[in-house]
RNA sequence: GGGGGAUUAGCUCAGCGGGAGAGCACCGCGCUGGCAGCGCGGGGGUCAGGGGUUCAAAUCCCCUAUCCUCCA
């Protein structure tokens, strides 16, 4: 225990804030005081746990992510709740992989945030060192990163102050363990540390690339990382052992990154008007530090994982030691497992399901690697379902969505393990027949066919390779990863690359005026015009013909948002006429209306009458309360996995995506329907009204992934069937919906569904098209709608039995023309051959002809020609006596089919050919004694 | 987002340009003391759907749907 010897300095606690004592009560009432952990700094704790030679005290990660949370939130950040893992509105990103990702808009400006100041634990996955997981002490694919941000509010100064305090005294680090580095040009950050804070120089380093953070264009600063050193025995050894050295030693813990330049276009950087900060400090890191662990993995985040893997396949954990090999042992496998799984379990709570590409394909994959790694340790069957309900339990307090959904959770990953375990065993039946092959001739499975199996089947390499040599037979890896390295190349050459971020600047930043929206109860307002721009600049006027946006006092026109699509109509006024063809959120969430002036000019400060379509409106409504209901009755029907997944609200129709395994079944989509219009019919008033958050969700409100709240909310009830967040426009009545059909419903991706539906007047067009094809079906078979499904039965039997009728017929008639052909065979040198030219057979009439004449021939020559009205059909039959003597059906036939214009050919006993000169016909049959006398002659 | 594959009888699958097949299951007849009993006969198919190429498509090409699988 390295650490208890070097420990130096005890903390000065007499420095612990005033206020600390009224945060605490905050903290210490959040969570059950029995826990384990005292939170409170206190002397008396410090010094019980000095005494046990622990320099800092010991704290749960549950007890990290809070502490850190009130901290921030006692100097004044918002305490922003974990986004959901798949990004919203950012298709750059696979998943949210950063604390600062959810945040991005607030960092381009596109919005602005609520507050200034926000602090958030936020659920991150990262796949890029997949392969590095539970080889390592710290590479995971799931982590949660802490962090504090500031949008042109505090920066370097208290972000640097803030740090070192937490980090301690109320993480009670050791100051003597922390260094830093800053970037070689902040001199800033350097003077802080050095001279606010008092870190002395020598443990201040200064790096290039590593200190400046940017991502292509857009905001882009230097940073300053804070290290922890664990002691030598953490040590590489080497003498150049520094922090950001790649060996376990010095620790980076938090990264604070100083926003203060614009990359542009042409590669420079310029400063920016308002600088940001961004922080990130990973949980499990600080979690190892504290609860004295050489690894993430053995902190109370994954280690009850680890310990019930280990009792369901009775192979005790390796416990820790500074060896090396310890992370390619066993406990590598204990590791991937507890990390995948907790990946998994996060991200199905998120609704990305197990499947076949995207994220749904990463979760798979994970999934199969901690399957692979239970394989190793000898668990043969499905258990890491059985691993979710402790996933909850260690984290679930702080990720609700988790425990909310555990049971799903259970159920998709227990499948999905099934799943696997089939995969593995085809694969290897498939396997099997291709290493017989091989062990007779001793040669090596090639690169192509165990790339095949991996590729196709699914089958890992190396089981692949373990099988083979269990047989004898070696793998050809090299081709393999040549193969493998193509299917990548061609994976990268197919993605377009965009990232990063655009800082957006220009007028639409600087309208900073308010604008009321008046449109959930009004269609009309009388309004001012406050702002006009044009070209992304702001204008005093718009004339005719032109388009430009503005900014209205009060406004009855709806912004794209939540699904539901704007709203269109006319403003008027003195002498001018503006069409509003798109209204969106403005940066300060004015809405912003997109407009074509049709005549006169339009002034800033012009009084107008804001008109909107009111037929479209209202038509939008009814779908948007439906949509409501849908969601409702998905939840019922197919359970409540059903997520919303995105959501089109327009006049015409509704269109709404969810998250589902599967296509939903025909009886499902019925009930579905019925269900929405059971609500419908019941004609429940609408209520809407604004609370805020705790108290919606407590009124059991449905509420978005990924979707931002204020505290104050807008809830949307239908009677006691539906209650959603949601700042839509509705109907005050279910009734006004009508009626409610469900269209289509289809796949969108691999556990996405989307079903699209019309409702009111769009429902009564749809179901009269539908009456009307239904009409003229049954008017086409001369009956009544009713009737039809018993009229199509009717005449399918009808066909059947004429279809068999038939086919006795021709047999019969085939007995007798086959009777009649047999008189025309003639002797060509010894062989029977038979031709003959027939009238309107086809190709299979002919075969069964063929049929019937070599059962009442001897062995022979069989050709047989059918003219029909523009074409001809030739079948040749060679017996297998004959074969022997070199006459071949296919070439035979070869030589006939030219004479009438067309070819053919087949094997030695059977062959076809067409054409379509019928007049060919007679000569070519005429000619077969000779084709024959020749090729036997040949032979 | 980009690849590789699958879809054929109730089930498992073969066939991969030229007569739609096997095993199991099912029905009938006969034999048979047990193990998946045996023999003979039979019914059952829009070869996923749609378009194309070809004299000819289950088979080759394109599109759609569903599923499996790999890569980012």
């Amino acid at each position: 225990m390295g650490l208890a010897v070097i420990r130096v300095v005890p903390r000065d606690n007499a420095l612990v804030p005033v206020g600390m004592g009224a945060f605490l009560r905050v903290a210490s009432a959040a969570r059950p005081p029995s826990n384990a952990f005292a939170l409170k700094p206190s002397l008396s704790d410090a010094d019980s746990k000095s005494l046990e030679g622990s320099p800092m005290k010991s704290l749960s990660g549950a007890q990290i992510r809070n502490l850190y949370k009130q901290f921030f939130a006692e100097r004044g950040h918002l305490v922003f709740p974990s986004a959901s893992l798949v990004p919203r509105d950012d298709p750059t990103l696979l998943w949210i992989n950063a604390g600062m990702a959810p945040l991005k808009p607030y960092f381009d400006g596109r919005e602005i945030p609520e507050k200034p100041r926000i602090v958030s634990s936020q659920k991150c996955i990262r796949t890029n060192d997949i392969e590095n997981v539970g080889h390592t002490a710290r590479h995971q694919t799931f982590f949660e990163m802490l962090g504090n941000f500031s949008f042109g509010d505090y920066f370097k100064q208290d972000a640097i102050a803030w740090a070192w305090d937490f980090l301690t005294r109320y993480l009670e680090f050791s100051p003597e363990r922390l260094s830093v580095t800053v970037h070689v040009e902040d001199d800033e950050a350097y003077e802080l540390w050095n001279k606010n804070v008092g870190l002395p120089s020598e443990r201040i380093f200064r790096g290039t690339e590593d200190n400046f953070w940017e991502i292509g264009e857009g905001p882009c600063g230097p940073c300053s990382e804070i290290f922890y050193d664990r002691g030598e025995e953490y040590g590489c050894g080497s003498e150049t052992c520094q922090p950001g050295c790649d060996c376990d030693r010095f620790l980076e813990v938090w990264n604070l990154v100083f926003t203060q330049y614009n990359k542009e276009p042409d590669g420079s950087y310029t400063p920016l008007p308002k600088r940001n900060i961004d922080t990130g400090m990973g949980l499990e890191r600080v979690a190892s530090i504290l609860q004295d662990v050489p690894n993430n993995f053995e902190t109370d985040l994954f280690r009850p994982l680890m310990d019930e893997t280990s009792r369901l396949c009775g192979v005790p954990y390796p416990e820790s030691s500074s060896d090396a090999s310890h992370h390619t042992s066993k406990a590598a496998d204990f590791k991937i497992i507890a990390d995948h799984i907790r990946t998994v379990t996060f991200a199905i709570g998120d609704g990305v399901l197990p499947g076949n590409e995207g994220r749904s394909y990463i979760i798979r994959r994970l999934l199969r690697r901690a399957v692979r790694s239970g394989k190793r340790l000898g668990i043969e069957k499905p258990f890491l379902h059985g691993l979710v309900p402790i996933v909850d339990e260690i984290m679930g307090e702080d990720y609700p969505d988790i425990r909310e959904k555990r049971e799903f959770i259970m159920r998709v990953v227990r499948l999905e393990e099934e799943r696997f375990h089939e995969t593995l065993s085809e694969g290897e039946a498939l396997l099997m027949r291709v290493l017989e092959g091989l062990t007779e001739t001793g040669q090596s499975l090639s690169g192509e066919d165990a790339f095949r199996l991996y590729d196709t089947y699914g089958f890992p390499i190396d089981i692949t390779e373990e099988i083979a040599a269990e047989q004898g037979v070696t793998v050809d890896r090299e081709a393999f990863e040549r193969e493998l390295d193509a299917q990548r190349e061609r994976a990268r050459n197919a993605r377009q690359t965009a990232e990063g971020m655009n800082a957006l600047r220009g007028a639409l930043e600087n309208l900073t005026t308010k604008s009321q929206f008046v449109g959930y109860h009004d269609f009309e307002a009388q309004s001012v015009v406050t702002a006009l721009v044009r070209d992304g600049v702001e204008v005093q006027e718009l004339k005719a013909g032109e388009e430009g946006e503005l900014l209205l006092d009060k406004t009855p026109f709806y912004a794209q948002s939540g699904g539901q699509i704007a709203d269109r109509g006319t403003l008027s006024g003195d002498g001018v006429t503006v069409l509003v063809e798109d209204v969106s959120k403005a940066p300060h969430g004015q809405n912003l209306h997109h407009v074509r002036i049709e005549s006169g000019v339009l002034l800033r400060g012009q009084h107008v009458l804001a008109k909107v379509d009111k037929s479209l409106r209202q038509d939008t409504t009814k779908n948007h309360t439906a949509t409501h209901l849908l969601h409702k009755a998905l939840r019922e029907v197919l359970g409540t996995h059903v997520a919303q997944a995105g959501s089109l609200v327009e006049p015409e129709r509704l269109r709404f995506d969810f998250s589902h395994f599967g296509p939903v079944h025909d009886d499902e989509l019925r009930e579905v329907e019925r269900r929405v219009n059971e609500a419908i019919w019941r004609d429940d008033v609408v209520e809407i009204f604004e609370t805020d958050l705790d108290k919606a969700k407590a009124l059991g409100a449905m509420a978005l992934f990924g979707e931002k709240y204020g505290n104050r909310v807008r809830v949307v009830k239908a009677g006691d069937y539906s209650i959603e967040l949601c700042g839509g426009c509705h109907v005050t009545s279910t009734g006004q919906i009508g009626m409610f059909c469900i269209t289509a419903e289809t796949g969108i991706g691999s556990g996405v569904r989307r079903i699209e539906a019309v409702t009111g007047k769009g429902a009564y067009l749809y179901v009269k098209e539908r009456e009307a094809l239904l009409a003229e079906a049954a008017s086409q078979l001369k009956t009544n709608p009713a009737e039809l499904p018993a009229r199509i039965s009717r005449l399918q039997e009808e066909m059947q039995k004429q279809r068999s009728e038939l086919e006795s017929a021709t047999a019969r008639l085939h007995k007798n023309r086959a009777g009649e052909l047999v008189r025309d065979v003639q002797d060509v040198g010894g062989i029977p051959v038979l031709s003959a030219s027939l009238k309107d057979l086809s190709a299979p009439e002919m075969r069964n002809l063929v049929d019937q004449l070599k059962v009442l021939l001897p062995p022979s020559i069989i050709v047989l020609a059918s003219a029909t009205s523009d074409k001809v059909a030739w079948v040749v039959s060679v017996a297998p006596e004959l074969q022997k003597r070199g006459l071949h059906a296919g070439e035979l036939v070869k030589r006939l089919a030219p004479m009438t214009g067309g070819k053919g050919g087949g094997r030695a006993d059977m062959a076809q050919a067409g054409g379509n000169d019928v007049g060919g016909i007679s000569k070519a049959v005429a000619e077969v004694p000779r084709l024959v006398k020749e090729a036997a002659a040949d032979a």
